[in-house]
DNA sequence: AATTAGCACTCGCAAGCAGGGAGTGCTAAT
DNA sequence: ATTAGCACTCCCTGCTTGCGAGTGCTAATT
């Protein structure tokens, strides 16, 4: 990527180019004939030997174009210069975006909806995550005999619900009441806080004080909020996906919950607020997902932040994602901010 | 349907299971030969013309060997018997079920994810959902300035959260004494119930009991609870959907939830709750399912049920789908029925 | 020394064609 | 009523062929 002369830098650039938006591998006069420089196909060709050498094109077969290797894409999205959306798109989307009711299962998946049909590909979001989960509020409902439903609400808004069995009928007023005893000695706390204390004396308050550390615990560990996509159908249409079981290996992807974690985990990692992360043919960790990119950004408030991105072919619209992903992680991340904003801080 | 006789209903259900198993085109002669009938293939052809023109059966082209039509199907599904789950899978499913942690949306997608894999096809599961919402309890959680997140429970289980803006920020304490109030007042009744009582004299009740109407009649007008499906890709690897854009207009379906809601209504309004419906190549309603099959069931107890079932291809091997689905409804409406039978018929 | 014209060569792809095979419908014999 | 016999249909496969896009190399040009 160092030693790339001024020209071939240009051609490679063409060629990205051209073969996301057609989808053929690209010949030397074709890409003469439609960008019009000022060199005749031989020198192209000359130079397409080079980036070849160098790894950044490659020949499907002998007398064929040429194609980008992932590390053409990586130089591509490297260098493509990412404009701003336009004023029209950001309208349209804004406006779609300020219809969610006031859920906030509803704004992801209306976020999911709206970034898949941008992007023709599939999205991935994931619910707003504290990193250290801290108690608000438990609830505890009495349904039938020895069954009872725990509502358990973090700060932050995560809400979780279990079932808990007794070990005897318990009225709803000792249920509340119990509830009523931990609200105010665990506000705000962690797990690891929350163990410190002294033990609840009653046995009911320690069942449920059991049960809301272990459920705290789970969710401690968790690396992202729940799982929103949409858009599967859109990454059907590609031809690369046609008949390739490598589409299904990717799409499986959503359904073993735990791979798309450990994706999001270690792509993110680094990762700051506003940055937006490119992983291209899965880079020779994830084999499934060989033929695909992903786009990815965080957004939120610093402490609850989510993920947001795109998933689809390798050969993507990156100059076109890239900026539609990052407008939509702003719109969350406002969201994020006029509604949690002074607890996280407090 | 009426009017076939033994020998070809006989010839019928062989076809239709053979040709589920293989996929082809199945001939008069291959028939013979598999079977061992005591019958000429000559004779199996002038029956084959019959159910041709009665409609059971079709040619793909002249010279080519018979495939079941929709009613051809339908004919098969109705006569076939379906035999009880071998012992040793319905042990292998009802351990995987047992593994289950206590929360209501984890036995919902164990469900999903246990049922695609039997059937090696997708899988839908709705939540139980009350035919009519009675008010639980509300919760009302300040999170900064003017905003509050209120969580609202249902009898049931059902549990929405919500944004809530207020006109200006109030104390937590406020919010509490005022969701206390309308849980004393609002207890396991329907927001018809609610509305008929007298208008809350308190601005801040009034603000919290509007939010609490309009969440429960949305909740009311649906049909199901939420959704969860599985098995995706498994899907993908049949040869009928192979390159085939009709694969990706039934999986649609499942971004759309709205179509998915309205097939499950037409469906299940007659069926009782132990019997398992199957639609047919869409039945002629829905032109995205011309080539697949669902098969669904109601699980659960009176008033408080949700659905379980398969989407598949048409050549499906119902006399296998169709008792796993039985029996894993089967399963979850015991489930229901431990943890709230008593609720509802209180 | 860089660029380019010229050219032989490669290889995928589509079209065309022949042969085989599975399966059919019809007719006549059983 | 059943079946053997048979001509016919049509898909599928493999093979050949021609075409075209594209390459890499070499020698000429700037």
């Amino acid at each position: 990527m160092l030693d790339l002369t001024e020209r071939q830098k240009a051609i490679l650039m063409l060629l990205v180019r051209d073969y996301i938006e057609t989808a053929q591998a690209i010949g030397s006069q074709r890409l003469v004939e439609r960008y019009h420089l000022d060199l005749s196909p031989a020198t192209i060709r000359n130079e397409m030997v080079n980036l070849t050498e160098m790894g950044y094109l490659r020949q499907p077969h002998t007398s064929a174009g040429r194609v980008p290797t992932e590390d053409g894409y990586r130089f591509f999205v490297a260098h493509v210069t990412h404009p701003e959306l336009p004023e029209n798109v950001q309208h349209t989307i804004s406006h779609q975006f300020h219809q969610a009711r006031p859920e906030v299962d509803h704004w992801m998946s209306l976020a999911a909806s709206v970034l898949a049909q941008q992007a023709q590909a599939i999205s991935i979001v994931t619910a707003p995550h504290a990193e250290t989960a801290r108690f608000k509020h438990v609830e505890v409902i009495s349904t039938q005999g020895r069954q009872a439903l725990m509502v358990l609400v973090l700060a932050g808004g995560e809400v979780n619900q279990q079932i808990l069995s007794l070990s005897e009928p318990v009225s709803q007023e000792r249920l509340s009441a119990a509830a009523s005893r931990l609200n105010q000695a665990y506000a705000l706390r962690t797990y690891e806080e929350i163990l410190a204390l002294p033990p609840r004396a009653d046995a009911l308050d320690a069942d449920i004080s059991a049960l809301i550390v272990q459920d705290m615990r789970r969710l401690s560990s968790r690396v992202a909020g729940e799982l929103y996509y949409d858009g599967l159908t859109n990454v059907l249409a590609e031809p690369e996906f046609n008949a390739n079981d490598d589409a299904r290996r990717a799409l499986r992807l959503f359904e073993e919950r735990g791979a798309l974690q450990d994706i999001l985990t270690q792509t993110m990692s680094g990762a700051n607020l506003g940055g937006v992360q490119v992983l291209i043919g899965g880079e020779g960790n994830w084999e499934d997902l060989r033929q695909c990119s992903i786009v990815l950004s965080h957004y939120g408030i610093p402490g609850f932040t989510g993920n947001i991105g795109i998933l689809g072919p390798m050969r993507m619209p990156y100059s076109r994602t890239i900026p539609t992903v990052r407008y939509i992680a702003g719109l969350l991340s406002d969201l994020v901010n006029d509604t949690f904003a002074g607890e996280q801080t407090q």
